[in-house]
DNA sequence: ACAAATATAATAGTATTACTATCGTTTTAG
DNA sequence: CTAAAACGATAGTAATACTATTATATTTGT
């Protein structure tokens, strides 16, 4: 059997109404995700959306307030994702700087199979990720939604890692500013590798992202 | 005299009408640099600074093609700014390491004077380049702008300081991820600590998203 | 098995946005 | 002083981001 008997739980204020307790719900969440990395999110439409899986808009609208909203409820179904493979990845591990490389090898590269964990394909919503994430929390609303607790399994991701870093080097001052500068900038600069090269410094074939991550993060804590 | 006789040239394809040939020119932009800090960038619209500058929107169309256009402009505007003021602030410094320094201060900070180096207030566009430039190049049209030339006073800074990297240790293999990482990793940090504190540690005192960056770099740059 | 509640489809409608087009008047430049 | 360019005023269009209504289908509790 591939599929995992568990299902993450995530922050019920997301949704009017859970996704994953209907077919037409996960059908609108998986969908989504295919829909939103052909057309970026910018031109993705709950109109659109609606076509592909056969409904009208308002249906769509009784899952999700609107498209923000769901952006943010799969982009939280990935990090509650990534939080468990952390954990899976690294339980059982003396070495901290072993947990820690760990760590950083599953925040700075694209997720390239798709385990089957869900409904959900998670190399494309991992794509989603690596692009778009930024528009999760670069809003007007950020505030609110923070309050609401939209981010909060990102925020745990980033706990969970910067708490290996203090068990590294207690005295650290900096350990949440690093982990989300690693995380944000490994989006980043597979992003202008991909379209702003003179902006970064990759090989396609090597693993330079993750190496000048790595360097970066043991660096800083070994002469700090 | 306070003014100086020296102006920015920027790259001709992102205006129909080059705005500082006008008043009305200088006014919109001037006008659209104050309105995108009250409003943010997304509820900004080319409508609403009609209103604001006492001109139908058609008008402000003349300019530029679009309201990501005229981000785009300023941004531009911000960089070669920039790239002017690192030039100024490291010109006759010997030391590598102190010019790196300096430049990393220049960075990695938001902009407190309003040098009134022209009609631009230098600190509210210092503050939509650290809350909106992503916006500016995370866009579908990417590649399609990033031949036309709308990012080159971006990449010219990331070059320049690149190149004082290379001078401090000529083995580095990472300058430009570094740069571009210490430039958008600060912007970030700035937004967090303002609005997900649990993504960073900041002293609202201390320049700490400074210190940090210039430890890493030091750190990466003496060890490797 | 059946009534009541709930979910969905089909359709229509509204306000706003991001433009484009037209045209008359003012300003500017040779 | 005349021709060109710039500007203001106004109108119009297609798309977006919703909201509302109603009829039908499905589920659920008893």
């Amino acid at each position: 059997m591939n599929e995992l008997n568990i299902q993450l739980k995530l922050c019920p204020e997301l949704f009017f109404k859970d996704p994953n307790s209907s077919e037409l719900g996960k059908k609108i969440v998986s969908k989504s995700i295919e829909l939103i990395n052909i057309l970026g999110f910018e031109n993705f439409t709950f109109k659109k959306l609606g076509k592909v899986i056969g409904s009208p808009e308002s249906t769509i609208y009784r899952y999700f307030e609107n498209k923000h909203v769901l952006l943010v409820y799969v982009t939280n179904w990935y990090w509650s994702w990534t939080d468990y493979r952390l954990l899976l990845a690294t339980t059982n591990i003396s070495s901290a700087n072993r947990r820690l490389e760990i760590a950083i090898d599953i925040l700075t590269k694209p997720v390239l199979v798709d385990n089957s964990f869900s409904h959900i394909n998670e190399v494309l919503l991992s794509e989603i990720i690596f692009s778009e994430s930024l528009k999760v929390y670069n809003t007007k609303k950020v505030d609110e939604e923070n309050q609401k607790g939209y981010f909060k399994a990102y925020k745990d991701v980033v706990a969970r890692v910067s708490d290996v870093v203090i068990e590294i080097n207690p005295k650290f001052k900096y350990p949440h500013m690093l982990i989300s500068t690693v995380i944000e900038g490994a989006h980043q600069q597979k992003y202008f590798s991909e379209h702003l090269p003179a902006l970064t410094d990759t090989n396609k074939n090597e693993d330079s992202i993750s190496d000048f991550y790595k360097k970066l993060t043991f660096n800083l804590l070994n002469n700090e």
